[in-house]
DNA sequence: GAACAGCGTTCTGAATAATAGAACAAATCA
DNA sequence: TGATTTGTTCTATTATTCAGAACGCTGTTC
């Protein structure tokens, strides 16, 4: 008979490598907010032995994915994740057409231009341009948002396959502002509006005070390909304001799709 | 008595998790070059059993560090790493000053600026800037290119440890163009000269027709922090013109400095 | 259309590798 | 000074890994 461990077990995979999946897990702890950790702090947030926690770190430096900070016992995600994203950048196809397509959006729209794609429930920007005389002051390409309540995030989900929008239905969708949907149904309509009129709104739903305004692209086969947005304070963001964005940016779209 | 393949085998390492460094092993045959394989593929190159390769890339693949396309049997890189990326990223300190003080640059040289910082024998680069009417058609960060035959990094080396260009010079320093600098007798005398005068030039050594001005950037308390440059066609770049961009490039160094 | 060759995937137990836990020196603190 | 806490070394036991066979599928060859 199983014991009650046995029987509460996820339902052992066993084609599941346990140590590698240990290891990445403990990727997970170096985050933007904690990016160092010492071997003892990830030991007692792990609890995994300190010995196991220095072997693992000890592979991972070998191979670059972790750094020693010098002059401290810390460590921290190494230079060899720079070297892979600039590889899984690089399969994006047509990155080039897709930066230039921002550049020129960002001459004729006063506004931060995004591109993102969807991955998983979370939207991940992959380039941006700014306009003259604007700045962004961090780093864009790999940065993540919840779809459900970011511009590029609605318009990749009202164009994506239902059964993503459904399983998105049932997580929690928690508050970032007051504005925030968090009603599984007003979120569905509001993603059927969405596909009707082609373009989404977010109306400060994710962030205080910033609006965007953005239209998902698709490749020559109709396939959801990505989003663009722009974004900015939403006191620029009158109704006509936004209807002038949505022209400008559908044009550009209409150009570049034939050649996705 | 030791057997043959005992006394050749490297020493062994004990705190080495054999199983995740032969799983990171394995990401390296994902190259911009050849970006997707086929299980059968990677147990041919690796000389690994289809059955491990199956559970190695099952298991990153729950992680999404490895990504089935669709509709094939290829793997690729997943986007995990564009997420791991950007918090590497945002480990630089005081990114957004020098993403500033390259946006700055482009507006008054015309050609690309690049921010490098150096990783192992490599430079890798961290952030661009371009000037008005020119493009970037590949995603730069992350992009990594031998330091011995670039502007940033000779640049650096001429300011890092002397550990480290040492050991440089003790390994081939392969050509990339007729000009390339590969005897390691001159590759020395030439980081001295570069260090005498403050500014390193590649003068079409990594590619034909690329030429390249670029200066070390110390932070506050003098340390090696990383190297500036601009970079474009080789007639842009008379020796006036060099030392103009020089001016230029050095002004902006002594600016942002002390606040690194 | 039968035989073959390739693929990804499933399964198992012998053999390997991982790691718990003790022990260490060095640094830090009280 | 003594008490903690740190990273690191070491090894025996145990848990995990993975070689190798087998399977079902797809596409190709004769």
């Amino acid at each position: 008979m199983a014991t009650e461990e046995e029987r509460n077990a996820e339902p052992q995979k066993y084609y599941q490598v346990k140590t590698l999946k240990k290891s990445l897990d403990l990727l997970e702890y170096f985050t933007i907010e904690h990016p160092e950790w010492s071997i003892s702090e990830l030991s007692r947030a792990s609890s995994l032995y300190k010995s196991n926690i220095f072997n693992i770190l000890y592979t991972f430096m070998l191979c670059g994915y972790i750094e020693k900070i010098e002059g401290t016992e810390k460590y921290r995600l190494g230079k060899k994740f720079l070297d892979k994203a600039h590889i899984v950048h690089s399969n994006l196809t047509n990155f080039d057409l897709i930066h230039r397509a921002l550049l020129e959006l960002a001459r004729s729209i006063p506004e931060i231009i995004y591109f993102g794609i969807l991955n998983n429930f979370d939207v991940m920007y992959i380039d941006a341009a700014v306009p003259e005389n604007r700045y962004i002051t961090k780093s864009v390409i790999g940065m993540t948002a919840p779809a459900y309540c970011t511009g590029i995030g609605k318009a990749l989900l009202s164009a994506c396959k239902p059964e993503i929008v459904d399983k998105l239905l049932q997580t929690k969708l928690s508050p970032f502002t007051p504005q925030t949907i968090t009603d599984p149904a007003k979120l569905k309509k509001e993603l059927i509006k969405i596909r009707e009129r082609g373009y989404s709104i977010d109306d400060r739903e994710h962030s205080n005070n910033v609006k965007c305004v953005a239209i998902p692209i698709f490749d020559r086969n109709g396939n959801l390909y990505g989003a663009i947005s722009a974004s900015g304070p939403s006191s620029n963001f009158s109704q006509d304001v936004i209807e002038k964005y949505v022209d400008i940016i559908q044009y550009t779209a209409r150009q570049i799709q034939p050649h996705l």
